[in-house]
RNA sequence: GAGGAUGUAGCUCAGUUGGCAGAGCGAGGGAUUGUGGAUCCCUAUGCCGCGGGUUCGACUCCCGUCAUCCUCCCCA
């Protein structure tokens, strides 16, 4: 047994990545407050079941993906993959849709698929997300499209959105007879295609290969199906979109994985790779034995987003060097100063200040204070500016 | 689940037709005891991913396996 290994696709976050990882998370997490949504802390695991309800049996994440387990007493539970499903839970269960007309929360955690790993793909990921129930408005997707757009905005991630109509139960259907008649009667789909067709013929709308690229340019568009209630939706929003300048791509062959989605989908992307995608979902809740509640979502993968996260500036490092007849002020002098609210390392190694400086200069210290018999005499310490090669006496009582 | 590439020191990588495992960077120590980065000197580290096979002999050849990276499927 490798005991010092980490499991495929289950990766140690270390060190520089850990801080890039909390720049983002308290980055929604700030534009959550001011948004006014409440936190929930939800279990990894569910009955395997939830998921196969929400999420969609007959999606890849499902059927392929979850990583299921039989515990104790022979119940068959699944680590989550994806957040909504339990959140949906969480609410139904508890009632709180009965006690809050609006609901506004959001999650951040671990989530789990069995894929292969590759770049910004790993089987244990994190997501930071968040739903809006009970709003039927489109203010409701322009808010919650408009809070990511100034997360990556404040990340300075330049990103591409990319929003779509997918419709609901009314008009769907009616696309999707279309769609298929189209694909039947065309030839020269792909082999994955081919399957797609009969399985879940939306998705051959994003296809990668050329030719059904081709083929798919004169396949019929949901747009020209939506409803009057759908169209009307999809139009508002993009009315409030133009009315803050954000700018997105509409993208008619844009189809969300999940099962659950209705009206408005979207996907923001950058170099190819969705880092945040979210939708409505206006029948989830009464599906999961709820009342009716109208409610849209996202959930940003936070490694993904990492991948494009450069250096985060930090704050100053004091270093602080001490002989060994000043150590008791050394401490004390830490202490008042990271009162202070300054990063504070004592040096402890070294034999002699020489070396002792030497360690303050190679972990990064902007400045190093020094103290000594000498300045414990004076009632000072000695600041010294790294950089500069400059250093001045600072008074100081060492009570 | 399918395809491809790659596994040698902490990191980046050399390693010839099969013949005692190397470099750079980094790390530790030193040119002495109150002032760092440069230079110089010294030192160490390896189940050559793992298991089998061929061979007098395998880091090198063959088979298997595991892992990493990149595509695909799918997804955040």
């Amino acid at each position: 047994m490798e005991i010092l290994k980490a499991i495929r696709g289950f990766d140690d976050i270390l060190l520089e990545e850990a801080k890039k990882f909390r720049v983002i998370t308290n980055t929604f997490r700030n534009l959550f407050e001011v948004y006014n949504f409440e936190e929930i802390i939800l279990p990894i695991v569910e009955y395997k079941e939830l998921f196969d309800r929400s999420v969609g049996e007959i999606t890849d994440i499902v059927q392929k993906e979850m990583f299921v387990f039989e515990d104790k007493s022979h119940r068959v539970l699944a680590l989550r993959p994806e957040g909504t499903a339990g959140v949906v839970r969480a609410i139904v269960e508890h009632g709180l849709l009965y006690k809050h007309p609006t609901l506004k929360l959001f999650y951040e955690g671990s989530m789990f698929r069995y894929e292969r790993p590759q770049t910004g793909r790993k089987r244990q990921f994190n997501q930071i997300g968040a739903e809006v129930f009970g709003v039927e408005d489109p203010i409701a997707d322009f808010e919650t499209i408009k809070l990511c757009f100034e997360a990556f905005n404040k990340l300075s991630i330049d990103i591409i959105l990319e929003i779509n109509s997918i419709g609901c139960p009314k008009c769907r259907p009616k696309y999707k007879e279309a769609l298929v008649n189209y694909l039947h009667s065309i030839g020269g789909l792909c082999e994955d295609c081919n399957v797609r067709k009969e399985k879940n013929p939306l998705r051959v709308l994003d296809c990668k290969v050329e030719t059904c690229k081709e083929l798919i340019k004169e396949a019929p568009v949901m747009l020209d199906y939506l409803c009057e209630e759908c169209d009307t939706h999809y139009k508002s929003l993009k009315t409030y979109l133009k009315e803050f300048n954000i700018p997105y791509i509409e993208n008619p062959r844009l189809v969300r994985g999940l099962d659950y989605y209705t009206k408005t989908v979207f996907e923001f992307i950058k170099d190819g790779l969705t880092v945040l995608a979210g939708g409505r979902y206006d029948y989830l809740v009464e599906s999961l034995r709820g009342p009716h509640t109208p409610a849209v979502g996202f959930a940003a993968g936070i490694e993904r987003i990492m991948l494009y996260i450069n250096e985060i500036p930090q704050k100053p490092l004091y270093a602080l060097v001490y002989l060994e007849e000043a150590k008791i002020y050394a401490l004390k002098l830490a202490n008042s100063l990271r009162q202070d609210g300054l990063k504070v390392e004592i040096i402890t190694r070294g034999t002699n200040l020489k070396k002792k400086l030497e360690i303050a200069n190679k972990i990064g210290a902007s400045y190093t204070i020094i103290i000594g018999p000498e300045e414990i005499r004076k009632n000072v310490y000695i600041l010294k500016d790294m950089n500069k090669k400059e250093q001045k006496e600072i008074p100081f009582s060492f009570s």
